[in-house]
RNA sequence: UGGGGUGUCGCCAAGUGGUAAGGCACCGGGUUUUGAUCCCGGCAUUCGUAGGUUCGAAUCCUACCACCCCAGCCA
């Protein structure tokens, strides 16, 4: 669950902040003709309408931005908007889960924020009004006949039997609906339109149902709830939504939207568009799926860093600004599209490089011991961020144990290896120059300690040793460097496409790996939450479990051996 | 097989009849006490295919092909 030390992000935004460009999305191009054409007067109005039955993920974030970002380009407002309509589904748990996702997201709904329960009321009245012009009728079939009785792709539906109730008792019977008459199922309020329709959601549409269930926020005041396609154009009718975005999978109800609208005494008519929705590779945008990960326990709940939620991707240390220039580096079209990950760790790296201090961290320890030195205790000073002298310094200890990454150690090193082996040189980051004179192994062979001489003088920054190691490699001093919890992931899915058909098959067995690390104290005491591990990666504190650190993303590896 | 959409570089994506932007990725090269950052350079004679209109077509027309969405009393 979302805790209040999660929100408290610290985060410094970068310098390199967001382009002021409002871009040129056909959906921008769209506003700013209906702006010119007077077509929209008023300022414009949009609305992010999340149902509250789950966590928002990166998919949301992009309508986020767009819904949002729409309106503050063109200086409208944007309401928050809560879709719950079906208590059977939907939880006050998930409302707060949702509202702090998209203020630490960084935008502002102010005042507006509604939820379609507020309309229930309203929304019943115009289901009246529709049942007075006999628009709508009350269906008594089970929910059984309904669905045989809707024909098929090819095949026009046939009417239901209950389709000529007259006036009078139609809205008997939906008053007694409302009045918690019937059971669940018993009848229903469907839309008279066309059967023998090509659409679907055109051939009477069920609007209204019964639903003896607690609602979060109208509790029992109801028993009877109206359906996504009657209510959504309501309330953006209502709220004065002057374009309502959503994704494509909704086009083939945009007729339905209309038709509610145009057939009720409602003054106002935002027009529906839409655009496609986010696909990002080696992940899963699909709510029905992120919930298995969850019930199943794939993954730490709904903010394991490696799920695509926000929940996840704050947890896991993504920066809002990341997310917002990934939205805005997407773009908007209504093409479907699968971008690659690599593009948001691109904008996540692009963030943390002109932000995050430095420090300096061993994944794999591997102990190095200097047998020519004897200054324990030394204090060296080192700068946060070697690009960025405003951020100051701290200091670093050196000593006569020290531990380096086992990566950095190689008996037999490729060609142009930049790192230690036996017999060669290696500056330590910020500290001295050693060498490698004896490797000490365990039964295996494998080395368990490295014993090295150290250059005296060849402090770093004081260096007249007049030596040119091929290499510089991080450590901590072992005297002083606190042990933590590392964890580094890797994609969810195996596949950049996985076939979600077999979840079992398509997940990363590797997605995380947990590394007991040694970090220079400096960073442990730091206040701040994000760091770069030099030639490591980009890590998180976790705001709620002392001594971890999730690595959001590796740096940038040129390294081709 | 009905209806609704979409097809421009490996991935996003500009382009709206005047002769293919940009980003990511990738590949070189330079700087560098992070194999990072930064900096330079390379990367679509061609826009799903085939015809047609036009002086001129990714943009207009025709036909075809491929892919996505729709048969919840979910949103």
């Amino acid at each position: 669950m979302t805790t209040r030390s999660e929100l408290e992000d610290g985060h410094r935004p970068s310098s390199a902040g967001e382009p002021a460009d409002g871009g040129t999305d056909f959906i921008r191009q769209r506003i700013r003709r209906d702006l010119e054409s007077g077509v929209v007067t008023g300022g414009v109005v949009t609305r992010f309408p999340p149902e509250p039955n789950g966590f928002l993920h990166i998919g949301h974030a992009k309508s986020i931005c767009l819904n949002f970002g729409v309106a503050e380009e063109f200086g409208g407002e944007t309401y928050l908007r809560f879709d719950d309509t079906n208590p059977l589904k939907e939880s006050d748990e998930y409302v707060e889960a949702i509202k702090a996702d998209v203020s630490w997201l960084g935008f502002d709904w102010g005042d507006r924020l509604t939820f379609a329960s507020d309309y229930f009321e309203q929304l019943y009245r115009f289901a009246v009004e529709l049942i007075e012009q006999d628009k709508a009728f009350v269906c008594s079939l089970s929910g059984e006949e309904i669905r045989s009785t809707r024909g098929t792709l090819t095949e026009p539906g046939t009417p239901s039997p209950y389709r000529d109730r007259s006036v009078a008792e139609n809205l008997d019977l939906f008053a007694r609906m409302r009045a918690g008459e019937f059971r669940d199922g018993e009848h229903v309020l469907r839309a008279k339109i066309d059967m023998a329709s090509p659409n679907l959601n055109m051939r009477d549409p069920v609007i209204y149902r019964i639903r003896h269930a607690h609602h979060q926020r109208t509790g029992s005041t109801w028993v009877i709830y109206p359906m996504y396609d009657f209510t959504h154009c309501i309330c953006d009718a209502l709220e004065g939504i002057t374009h309502s975005l959503c994704t494509l999978e909704f086009q083939d109800h945009r007729p339905l939207y209309d038709w509610v609208l145009d057939n009720i005494n409602v003054n106002f008519h935002p027009p529906q568009i839409e655009f496609s929705r986010l696909g990002l590779t080696h992940t899963v945008m699909s709510k029905r799926l992120l919930n298995r990960l969850v019930t199943e326990h794939r993954v730490d709940g709904w903010s394991d860093p490696r799920m695509p939620t926000i929940a996840g991707l704050r947890r896991r240390g993504v920066t809002p600004a990341a997310i917002r220039e990934f939205c805005r580096r997407i773009g908007v079209t209504k093409q479907d599209n699968l971008v690659e990950v690599e593009l948001l760790e691109f904008c996540v790296r692009q963030d943390l490089e002109g932000s995050a201090p430095r420090g300096m961290a061993v994944l794999d320890p591997l102990k190095v011991t200097l047998t020519n030195y004897g200054g324990d205790g030394e204090v060296l000073t080192a700068p946060w961020h070697p690009q960025l002298p405003v951020l100051g310094e701290r200091e670093l200890t050196f000593g006569q144990t020290l531990y380096i990454e086992q990566e950095d150690f190689s008996d037999d090193p490729p060609p142009k290896y930049k790192r230690l082996s036996p017999g060669e040189m290696v500056r330590l980051r910020y500290g001295y120059i050693i060498r490698c004179d004896e490797v000490i192994r365990d039964e295996s062979g494998r080395p368990v300690e490295l014993r090295c001489s150290y250059v005296a003088e060849s402090k770093s920054g004081s260096d007249t040793s007049g030596l040119k190691p091929k290499g510089v490699i991080h450590w901590v001093d072992g005297a002083t460097a606190m042990p933590v919890r590392v964890r580094a992931y890797d994609h969810l899915f195996t596949d950049a496409a996985p076939d979600f058909s077999d979840l079992d098959a398509a997940l990363n067995p590797h997605s995380l790996t947990e590394h007991a690390a040694l970090v220079e104290p400096a960073i442990d005491a730091s206040r701040e939450t994000r760091f770069q591990f030099e030639r490591l990666g980009y890590f998180h504190r976790d705001p709620d479990t002392a001594g971890l650190y999730h690595r959001t993303v590796t740096l940038r590896d040129g390294y081709r051996p």
